[in-house]
DNA sequence: CCCAAACGTGTCAATTAACGAAATATCCTT
DNA sequence: AAGGATATTTCGTTAATTGACACGTTTGGG
């Protein structure tokens, strides 16, 4: 591995930041001493960092007088998280899925039972489906929706199952068959409306994962079903899945 | 204000945080210049603490060559809340509801619709309430669980609704039953279990929070009924949610 | 009960590592 | 292509960080 013009390190920060992961991996308080052979520092250099830390609010002193990491990092930490701009992560990829299959592309999170859209591309094609940014549709049917409720089926299923009202004729209205398309959506990798909100649009969607498994969103392509050919079905549902995968790749390596 | 013997504080360490912050707390990335300049930094300085902070993982560039938090900061908050140790938090508050009711004390968390025991002090009093740490209970018949429940109550209603069973013939079973049940417990700031779960044994408890709001546990006092005079039901019900709220002020000075 | 070992905390001079100014390179706008 | 702004690098200076050591306090074993 060459080292390409090796990046200036502060040592203090770098030292300040290294006990602040072990305090937080931590269960219970540790000793300066302790964390000092931890860490391959001096204790005057630890006992130093943690008094910095400490004034800044990030370590607190238990009364056992070890030391501990506050909530401070994790409200820091959280505010990345609500401000993570989801769009900007999977703007790249919702263009790739626009070239790929000219059809419209929506970006959406989950709003209780609903849906909401929070960016599109539109189609180029002629024909094309619509919905409006900040609209919202029930997360039982559509491409989206289903993919975001797949991922939490076990703590939404009975309040969705309560709440199904058809849409289109092909409209999942009972519990059973919704039990059915959502076991067959984890098997697949996506999500597939075959028109059960808007009569004749189909879409098909992916949910995007934050690292730690979370779901953050879904992405899905609208297509109406007389712009889709023989194994177009497949394709798409294909690409959307990547494209999710990818998103949530590069939230991860942010 | 009179600075007992100023803690010292590195700069740098201080400085590269406030600049983690800043960042996090910024829905898109910035340039150095701008950062520098709200944070009253010179441009060098502020360039190498990012540099740190980006060869330490906290923060990358963007493609608009603009720098921003990554998911680094969460992560590493995250833990903080993994492994915070609630038990340590309460524990202080739990010693005085024993001491002042002399009857069994719990901290529990919600574990799907079930709450678990993560800690007690037995009461010292001959008769008694007794349940296993570690042990588990329906969400919706003991005190624990029904400060738990009112927290999100929304979210579990029909999920509960649905898995009512009754354990003694005071166990609530009708779903408005509950409704009216949850509006009373929030309401009064505290829940009530009359001998819903074991007979002739009751029970109150009230939530604890994280200082975002997030609901981190609860707190319970078990008596037997046989123990309980007259007004004891109101003071014991103050207590506890007097303990509660105590606890999570303490979590939020972290 | 006392002693010893281990720990947290303070001191201080040496020196390193962080600093700011200014120069340079790069990008963006028009 | 030029101008303005921004990002990055350089470098001598210096102040801030450092580690060895010392001090007082707690802890646990005999």
């Amino acid at each position: 591995m060459s080292k390409e013009s090796k990046p200036r390190v502060d040592s203090t920060l770098s030292k300040g930041l290294a006990i602040l992961e072990k305090l937080t991996g931590k269960k219970s308080g540790i000793g300066v001493s302790d964390l000092s052979r931890e860490l391959g520092l001096t204790k005057s250099n630890t006992f130093r960092l943690l008094q910095t830390l400490t004034a800044l609010g990030y370590v607190r002193r238990e009364p056992d007088r070890s030391y501990a990491a506050t909530l401070k990092a994790w409200q820091v930490g959280r505010s990345v998280v609500e401000n993570l701009n989801l769009r900007a992560a999977a703007s790249q990829m919702m263009l790739y899925l626009s070239r790929e299959t000219r059809e419209t592309i929506y970006l959406a999170v989950r709003d209780g039972l609903n849906i909401v859209y929070i960016d599109k591309i539109e189609s180029t094609k002629p024909i094309r489906s619509w919905n409006p940014i900040g609209g919202a549709a029930p997360i039982y049917c559509v491409g989206t929706g289903k993919a975001l409720l797949a991922e939490d089926y076990r703590q939404l299923r009975d309040q969705v199952a309560a709440s199904l009202k058809p849409f289109t004729d092909r409209t999942i209205t009972d519990a059973e068959a919704l039990d059915k398309d959502m076991a067959e959506t984890r098997l697949r990798g996506y999500a597939i409306d075959t028109g059960e909100f808007r009569p004749n649009v189909l879409s098909f969607g992916a949910a995007i994962h934050l690292p730690n498994g979370e779901t953050a969103g879904a992405l899905g392509v609208s297509v109406p079903d007389i712009n889709l050919g023989e194994g177009d079905s497949e394709r798409i549902g294909a690409l959307v899945q990547h494209a999710a995968s990818s998103v949530s790749k590069n939230l991860g390596r942010l």
